[in-house]
DNA sequence: CTGAAAGCGCTAACAA
DNA sequence: TTGTTAGCGCTTTCAG
């Protein structure tokens, strides 16, 4: 099979009988060109199937790529999809193509995705960015002009904007939650590592609360898993306590559906749950699940918005945003202890 | 603030006093170069914080971009999520870059992204085409080597390996399974439009286990949602029918998530269905949802790898993948008709 | 209104 | 072992 050379612009050109530049012009409407010199330039586009190169372009213009980098730690966790699509809805618009990549909680992997993206020269990166890494390396390239948007957590070791979740008051508010309800003993299934800002962030709400309410803050009645597999687990160990709790605050997506799932497999349907981050079926669940609703789609829409803000020379301090949490009560958080 | 120009390869060059030839050969291993050489020019990438631009040298080597683009209905789409994993656990270890958009299913948005892929010159094309496209337009990128990959649905107007779950099959099986149990009046919730494969395929499944076992096929059965809120409501319009169905098959996850919900607003226990595609907490719901479970990651996987055997060089025929569906059954199929 | 030359940052081919 | 020249495909600059 012959495989054809993609037409450049100069293919475009020989085949009209004009210079490459006035192809150039003719394509970005750029400068004066006789209406049939147009038409005939555009006919030979279409009839060759041109196709400007982009890279060429970019690397002539001497600018930043139109795209944007981005990494999160999983691509198939809902919350990150979501975030995902907050992203390309603001994108979008502005022609910017977007690349992903997963760090998969890599510190190492991260590294490596960032320092593609920047090979590529992208517009403008933003980052769940992994529990132990420093970003120091990133500081040349922030003061050169890239915008740096963390997501999700804050990062570490450079100044750069952040949109994060409430957390703190949201974990405060759903603990308070299982409180008011007259549970005294209130577990706090959270995920790993525990150096997670998220996990850190949700459990000092929780801790806030207790305190708020003069009750005893037990490490005993916090676990964790990194998974729903190991959550489920760590939630039937909880109900094995001698003094177990009477309710459970559940600090993600997978700690809830876990917490979810090792309550039904214990048979427990005495007892309360709120959890973080709203899930899927929710509402039929049995009982229906209480939670603290984030809204990923408007983080990611905030980061994208930011980091665009910053390439039409927005120059202000970085700025840390919240995105509100909200809780939904539906059934699970109202149970009373017995 | 001073906007620092970034550093090139000349500019590491000067600074070591040798030609960017030399340092081009330090960076890619590429010819012989002394060890005090490229010490010092090794020291000087470092201290001026170089990083060769991929741009460039993707233009230079006139190869496509070491990126392969991919375009699917929408990211947040749990399903979809899981195939773009799928995908880059096979594309990271390449060191390809995945470049990500969404269709919305819309067709000009499709093909507006897809203008954008290759006019980047991306290395490999995977998309989830929208059900409405022609993609004849795509044939001369084809044939001067261009792999491109059809994910979840077949093409259209063009020549192309696909990767496809066991719709038939699998949509067979699941109402089989309902008939089995005894069930005569089986509802069929789809999506929306009719038109879309993955519909029409799963229809004809289900429409040939009903004549397998000799069971007529009603129309006012089958209705459809295009997302969880109106396949809810579709739900609770076949139980109000005056024949209404003892059984249901719903024909995609949110469908799934949307008959769970119409069920359960509706109080009926009673009702089996059997969902395609598995969602979370399946286990847990009451009754726990028995599914024709899809391997999303799988079919991510599948499709990188035969674009990567493409890009290698594979020049056999374009062939159709089927992706296996396994039935999961947890409850809610096994139901008996009152 | 159009074209010629130069150059973005990099590397292949050749020369020294 | 190292350097020089040329050119990937495009657009800017400056001349026609």
């Amino acid at each position: 099979m012959p495989v054809a050379r993609r037409p450049t612009l100069s293919d475009v050109a020989q085949e009209v009988g004009v210079s490459a530049k006035t192809v150039s012009r003719v394509l970005n409407d750029d400068g004066p060109v006789a209406a049939e010199t147009r038409e005939r330039v555009m006919e030979a586009v279409q009839r060759l199937g041109f196709r400007p190169n982009l890279m060429a372009r970019h690397m002539r213009l001497g600018k930043s790529d139109t795209a944007i980098g981005l990494v999160v730690p999983d691509m198939s966790n809902p919350f990150f999809a979501t975030v995902v699509s907050g992203i390309e809805s603001v994108t979008h618009g502005r022609g910017l193509t977007l690349l992903v990549g997963s760090s998969a909680q890599d510190t190492e992997r991260e590294r490596s995705l960032v320092g593609t993206f920047l090979a590529r020269r992208v517009s403008a990166l933003l980052m769940a960015p992994t529990p132990t890494a420093d970003h120091g390396y990133l500081k040349a390239d922030r003061s050169a002009g890239l915008p740096v948007v963390f997501l999700d957590r804050p990062g570490s070791g450079l100044t750069a904007d952040s949109v994060l979740s409430s957390n703190r008051r949201g974990a405060h508010e759903g603990t308070t939650h299982l409180i008011r309800h007259g549970h005294r003993r209130i577990g706090f299934v959270g995920d790993t590592p525990t150096e997670l800002y998220t996990r850190r962030t949700r459990l000092q709400g929780y801790r806030d609360a207790l305190a708020d309410s003069g009750l005893p803050y037990d490490r005993t009645l916090v676990v964790g898993g990194h998974d729903q597999r190991t959550a489920a687990g760590a939630t039937e160990r909880l109900l094995d306590l001698e003094d177990p709790p009477t309710a459970l605050l559940a600090a993600n997506n997978f700690a809830s559906m876990g917490a979810v799932v090792g309550l039904a497999r214990a048979g427990r349907r005495d007892v309360a749950l709120v959890g973080f981050d709203d899930i899927p079926l929710a509402e039929v669940l049995e009982p229906a699940l209480t939670v603290v609703a984030q809204d990923p789609a408007a983080m990611g829409a905030a980061a994208a918005t930011i980091a665009l803000a910053r390439l039409d020379g927005d120059r202000s301090r970085a700025r840390s945003t919240e995105i509100p949490t909200r809780l939904v009560p539906r059934g699970s958080g109202e149970l009373r202890p017995r």
